[in-house]
DNA sequence: TGATTTACATACGCTACCGTATGGACCATA
DNA sequence: TATGGTCCATACGGTAGCGTATGTAAATCA
């Protein structure tokens, strides 16, 4: 898996760093632990960082450009609309228990590290509004009245994190997601 | 506030190690700062403790002890059904916002804990269980027919996680919980 | 092939925290 | 007023991680 060569990137350390903050939360997130983890010493950190400082807000920017592309990305090749909600409510239900790549599974242990360091509160901020936007333009792209997209795109995404944070059974929790939809979407006053 | 008399009840270091977790996480939890914290020394600690697991440990027993009577208890003097579901919503809303009480306001950073901890994993998810069923039991009160009423109880306690990460406004949080009382418990299949 | 540059290894002093050992202040009871 | 128990302070050795300084192999270029 990956890298044969012995030489590291800057990459490799922020994904290295997501590995360990998924593994350990934002308190494992520290030079030498991490540097044995990926076979070589702290040298090489001090090398590609100035100190742990950099290191995160590194990581941080990463994130940030990856958590919302890397999923609106996917549902803009769709038609406008429910389709993309519904592929969305797939996504959000599959994607939680896919430890295969780092930013997303990692995702919860950033939510608990931006508790404590305002900057990473401030992306977090930005991608979760950056997706609600997205949620709210797929109501409002689906034409139906009497409903506020704005509160029922907070809703749906706040039921999104909600059912990854309780990670049960995949299926059901699309199959709860789309429901949702359609509650949602439905014009009740 | 709190105690006058210098000397600590084991109480006291349990409620201590709660404002550490809300304040700085899980790798708060350490010895010599809560007891700077606290105003002494790690003398202390090792007398009411044998070490910080059995610390942690009481902690634990602690919070899953008020975490489900804490809300329950509350709701159980109303009406069955919609009222207290109503008064859920308005106690979520507001009760994330309460750093009053450590172990309410802990929960987020005790729900991180918990992904690397198996014990605490398993206490979180015995009181998401029990608050699921009680919201269950809200909904069948209800007498609603046509919609599974443990999947709306478990989307339900979804919403009021995620929207308890998202930390918006009180008063917007509980309206759209109440708005989807009402959707969750229509017949609609 | 020699001279830089790149990317790392190693060694060092420093600090924070752990866990234990031990002493002592305070309070009760007799 | 001594005597035992309770609760805490202090001192100590040990470990883990930080950040810097410096050595060094491998790649790159002249």
């Amino acid at each position: 898996m990956g890298k044969v060569t012995q030489r590291l990137s800057r990459e490799d350390w922020i994904l290295a760093g997501f590995r360990a903050l998924a593994a350990g939360g934002a308190g494992a997130l520290r030079v030498e632990p991490v540097s044995r983890d990926l076979g070589t010493t702290k040298g090489s950190f001090y090398w590609h960082f100035k100190d742990p400082a950099h290191w995160r807000t590194a990581m941080l920017d990463y994130w940030e450009d990856a958590a919302f592309r890397e999923i609106v990305s996917e549902l803009q090749a769709l038609p406008k609309g429910a389709a993309r909600l519904h592929a969305l409510a797939w996504i959000a239900s599959t994607k939680g228990h896919d430890p295969s790549h780092g930013g997303t599974a990692a995702e919860p242990a950033l939510r608990d590290w931006a508790r404590y360091a305002p900057d990473v509160a401030e992306a977090v901020r930005r991608v979760d509004e950056g997706r609600i936007e997205f949620v709210a333009q797929c109501f409002r792209d689906m034409r139906t009245d009497g409903r506020d997209k704005a509160r029922s795109a907070r809703l749906f995404y706040a039921a999104y994190l909600g059912l990854q944070t309780l990670h049960g059974q995949p299926d059901d929790d699309a199959a709860a997601l789309i429901t949702l939809i359609a509650d949602l979407s439905g014009d009740g006053g």
